[in-house]
DNA sequence: GCCAACGTTGGC
DNA sequence: GCCAACGTTGGC
């Protein structure tokens, strides 16, 4: 059982648009960077913890909570011709995209990127450090619970 | 809109 | 294998 901070900018899969859908499930599409795709296909297992992260927007934070279901398997766009997700190289014999499936366990306060970098526990968060892109990034067990904590709060 | 940081590409 | 150029991310 791992733990993972997932980005999702909301102007494209908000933690409402998940609530919405069916299942309220999502397939993580268009992951186009090969640490966070190795993370998706190699280590996230079904009933790892996810955070959903809202990311390039007004306010940036934690908006819910998550987990991983089903098995990784190759992400659709990466076919798709007219699609921003299209990879020529890609192919249905040897895929070069893969993604898992997050279902939501619940919407929760905002919690604020700023009360994450305010918070003693949580400074090693790699969505803290500088320069950071990588949209999935992993979460120690640790910061997990600092986390859940601060969401009761 | 700005810009620092980073990943990828491609020429050599 | 190096590295400059380029494109993207994402907070501000």
């Amino acid at each position: 059982m791992a733990y993972w901070l997932m980005k999702s900018e909301p102007s494209e899969v908000s933690i409402d648009d998940l609530a919405a859908l069916p299942d309220q499930t999502v397939g993580w599409y268009g992951v186009r960077n090969y640490q966070a795709r190795n993370f998706m296909r190699d280590q996230m297992r079904p009933g790892d913890g996810v955070l959903f992260y809202h990311s390039s927007c007004a306010e940036p934070g934690v908006a819910g909570l998550a987990e991983v279901v089903g098995a990784p398997y190759p992400d659709p766009t990466q076919f798709e011709t007219e699609g921003k997700y299209f990879d020529e190289k890609a192919t249905a014999e040897v895929p070069r995209w893969y993604q898992v499936d997050v279902k939501l366990v619940k919407k929760t306060r905002l919690l604020t990127l700023l009360e994450i970098r305010a918070h003693p526990d949580l400074q090693e968060m790699r969505i803290l450090a500088k320069g950071n892109r990588l949209s999935i990034t992993p979460v120690s067990p640790a910061e997990w619970r600092s986390i859940q904590k601060l969401l009761k709060s």
